[in-house]
DNA sequence: ACTTGACTTGGAGTTAACTCCAGGCTTTAT
DNA sequence: ATAAAGCCTGGAGTTAACTCCAAGTCAAGT
C-alpha cells in the first residue's frame, strides 16, 4: 500500500504518517527500491492502533516507549503490560471526569430550557 | 479572597488564573484600592466551572464565547443553550471513543497476562 | 527529451494552552 | 528606613503535536 492509500483509508494526513514513523510512534515502514514507503497490512494495523490510542489522549511519549519495548522482543512483555495498566488507570480517571462534566452540561442545558419555557409563557400571557 | 487562596483552594497556578481572566475565560475580578484582585464566591464558582469544563477537553475558545454570551445578559440564553448542546454532543462522542480505547487496552492487558502465565508455566516444567 | 505527479528528506513554522519573567508598586516586619 | 513578601502588568518563552515547505528523485505519459 502506498502512503496515499493509507492516508485515505485511515483519515490521517500523509505528513502525520511520516511524522509518526520519524519519531518512532510506529515501527519503520519498508521502502521499495526507490525509497518509497510500501505499507504492509501489519503497518496499517499499527497506524490504526496508534490512531485509536491517540484519540483517547494517550501521550505520544508513552506510545513511543511502548513501540520501543515491543521492538525489543519478548523480554519486555511484563513492562508493556505494566505500561498499559498505568494508561488504563489514567484513562478510567479521565472518563470519570468527563462523565461528571457531562452531567453538569446536562444540568445547565435543563436550566436554560426552563428559562426559555418560562420566557415563552410570559410572552403568551402579556397581561401579567 | 486573594489570588493565593483561590490558587490553593482550586489547585490552579496563579499565572493561570490571571491568564484566564486576561483572555476573558472568566469575568473580570474586582480589585481593591491597590489594584489587587479580591475574588468573590461567585468568581470562585466561575473558576471552578471553567476548570471542570477544561478538564473534559472543552476548548478555551468556546468557553470564552460562552462567557461573552453570559455577559450580554438574558438575550443570549438560547445561544448559550445551543452552545452547550453542541459541546455535550462532542463530549459524548469523545467519551464513547475513550470507552472503545479502554476496551482495547483491557484486551491487550489480558493477552499479555496470558503470555506471562504461559511463560511461567514453561519455567516451572523445564523438562519440556 | 520534457513535463507532470507522487513520493522522498530534513527542517522550519504553527497552534493551543499555558508558564515564566522583568520591572514596578504596596504593605508589613525588623 | 530598609528589606522582604505578595501582588500587579505586559510580553516573552515553552511544550505537545502536528503541519507545511523547499529541494530533490523517479516513473510514466506526450
Amino acid at each position: 500500500m502506498t502512503i496515499t492509500e493509507v492516508s485515505e483509508k485511515l483519515g490521517i494526513p500523509q505528513d502525520t504518517l511520516r511524522y509518526y514513523e520519524r519519531i518512532g510512534l510506529i515501527p519503520r515502514v519498508n521502502r521499495n527500491k526507490n525509497g518509497i514507503r510500501d505499507y504492509t497490512e501489519e503497518d496499517c494495523k499499527w497506524v490504526e492502533f496508534i490512531k485509536c490510542m491517540r484519540s483517547a489522549g494517550l501521550p505520544i511519549e508513552i506510545l513511543i516507549e511502548y513501540v520501543a519495548l515491543f521492538q525489543q522482543g519478548d523480554e519486555t512483555i511484563e513492562a508493556r503490560k505494566e505500561l498499559f495498566i498505568e494508561q488504563r488507570k489514567q484513562l478510567i480517571t479521565r472518563i470519570e471526569d468527563m462523565k461528571k462534566t457531562l452531567e453538569r452540561l446536562d444540568y445547565k442545558i435543563a436550566v436554560y430550557e426552563q428559562a426559555i419555557v418560562k420566557k415563552e409563557k410570559e410572552l403568551r400571557r402579556p397581561e401579567h
